[in-house]
DNA sequence: TCTTATCCTACTTAGTTAGTAGGATAACTA
DNA sequence: TAGTTATCCTACTAACTAAGTAGGATAAGA
């Protein structure tokens, strides 16, 4: 399971890269919208600046506010930034390998292969789900949504 | 990432898939040949007796071996039984469903599809990653290993 | 009945998760 | 320039999980 700290991150991400100007929106706004603990979704939100993806402005009419295009952040690297490693074996991690201790002899591991192809599928998959192919998503769902009321 | 225990677990289970007759094994000797403390894999050899993958026999001649064909026991099983849910979100899970609880709309979700294809994707893989095929992985290993050495 | 091996309960220690508290700092505004 | 507003920063906490350990009960074979 992925820590809430980033599904928050997420939903919070979605919420600015909806915003349509790109005035900034408070920490409490945000938080209200969102249903996430505000002094919370403070310290994740600065994560999220220090990272590059948000950028803030102070005192009154301050806040949050998108710094890269909504298509530029995906859930590769918000996963990374919050859980780390999207591996689920040290010794298939792309940026903290790690050999596993009990290992005898790495090049001749197959559980090592099973979990190298899942890390990559995964890595392939959550790269390509940007704030944009989220949002299409959401939007594609109301449509369906609404077809499918109208047929009930 | 995968818990040691479960890693453990799917060593010890590769290691007595890979015994050519059905004698029983002590957990001395797994723990040895897998650098495993021994008393811990004590406690996952019994979980794994419980679930029935594994048989026991006490005394003499006791040990461990498997209950059932290594081709029936896949990665799947195993990871679900030590660490609980392939799902990233709660809401995406299977068998232990639970609704995201900051969530405004589940059926709306663009993160949710993306974690629901990730998860089906983790769960096909890791269902076809049975014993046998890791056996059969580690094997190719083996060769492509021999072959790489005589090239060099 | 002694030895050997599994079975079972309870405990420990370290680290992580999901926050909260309280104040410092910067920017806007009257 | 003083007050207000909002982010920024450090430190703390309570609950949970991971990764074991300790010590003995039980069952089977010699």
């Amino acid at each position: 399971m992925i820590s809430r700290k980033t599904k928050y991150a997420i939903n919070a991400l979605v919420y600015l890269a909806k915003q349509s100007d790109r005035d900034p929106v408070t920490i409490a706004q945000i938080a209200e919208s969102e249903h996430i603990p505000q002094k919370f979704l403070e310290s994740i939100l600065l994560d999220l600046k220090k990272s590059g993806m948000l950028m803030s402005k102070k005192g009154q009419g301050g806040g949050y506010f998108m710094h890269r295009d909504p298509s530029e952040i995906n859930l590769l690297d918000v996963m990374r930034l919050f859980d780390g490693p999207i591996a689920l074996l040290p010794c298939v991690s792309h940026l903290l390998y790690q050999r596993c201790e009990e290992c005898k002899d790495e090049k001749l591991c197959g559980i090592r292969d099973v979990f190298m192809e899942v890390r990559s599928e995964t890595v392939q998959m959550l790269r390509a789900s940007t704030l944009t192919e989220i949002i299409r998503r959401e939007k594609k769902n109301v449509h369906s949504n609404a077809r499918k009321k109208r047929s009930d």
